[in-house]
DNA sequence: AAATAAATCCAAATCATTTTCAACTAAGTC
DNA sequence: GACTTAGTTGAAAATGATTTGGATTTATTT
């Protein structure tokens, strides 16, 4: 129950209703990888009144804190997910919207020795694949239940 | 002197003064991924009175006709790059702007292998890699010489 | 319960980019 | 070279995502 406020306080922040909700809804399984506009309507449905800005500024103080980690995925607006999870990449069918989320440790260290020849020291990577479903059924009805 | 207006020619589109312009800032050698602002500056610069949503319009259809390549930088706005080399990916020095480029073919074929591990056709991907100068001297100058 | 610092709301602002549209121009045709 | 027409341009307004200002409210401390 307090789970929520726990995370709030070990991030030094007010536990407000808000920030409850918003943490709540991010910590729903269907809600990996959401947007702020998307975070907002689920409150709207909730018929809990927390405004747009609200939204983003709490999910920029969760980003800060590391309680959650923003994606820019193709097509122009921030994703955010809970960063409680191991390092991943993702996989985004452009059709039907399926996230996968992927780990290769391969890729990892060919990132590091790339940047060790150039002399730069690594701080973050951002690697995404974009592609199409090859089951076509899966993608369609995938996207006709709107993830 | 005419190759810019081959290229357009090829691509399908008119051969415009901003056109021309435009190309052949995209081919000086210092600008290599430059944003449209930027393209709009040196524009001014030339003191050519070409406007920026002209900028946008121009890069967008060479982006659609293939002579130049979008990126999303961290930071918000799209930078641009002549098509013609062959794919690579991107090493970008956070403190002084650099950004180096390269090819790892280990990586390209994992990514592979992970989009067919999940049945998913592979159409194009993303890979950022983000760091900072070991070279601290290097990294200063280059940021002063602003690239 | 009062004091204080932080958070929220809503509107206005910002930023990158796109669109609208009237005025212009490149490029084929006669 | 003038004629036609579809394509192009610049300036301003529109857009969409995100941020900010400021008056008001709320969580936490004393
Ligand atoms: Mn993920
Ligand atoms: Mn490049
Ligand atoms: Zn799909
Ligand atoms: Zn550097």
């Amino acid at each position: 129950m307090a789970e929520q406020n726990e995370e709030l306080k070990r991030a030094g922040l007010k536990i407000t209703l808000p920030r409850i909700k918003i943490l709540s809804i991010l910590q729903l399984p269907g809600n990996q990888h959401i947007s702020a506009e998307d975070v907002y309507k689920i409150l709207l449905e909730q018929k809990e009144e927390i405004g747009l800005a609200t939204v983003y500024r709490v999910l920029n103080q969760f980003d800060d804190a590391g309680i959650v980690t923003r994606h820019h995925f193709e097509g122009g607006k921030s994703v955010f997910e809970l960063a409680h999870k191991k390092h991943h990449d993702h996989l985004v069918c452009l059709k039907c919207g399926k996230v996968v989320e992927f780990e290769d440790d391969v890729i990892e260290q060919r990132q590091i020795d790339v940047a060790n020849r150039h002399k730069i020291k690594l701080t973050n990577h951002s690697l995404y694949l974009y592609g199409e479903c090859e089951d076509t059924e899966a993608c369609e009805s995938y996207r006709k239940s709107s993830h």
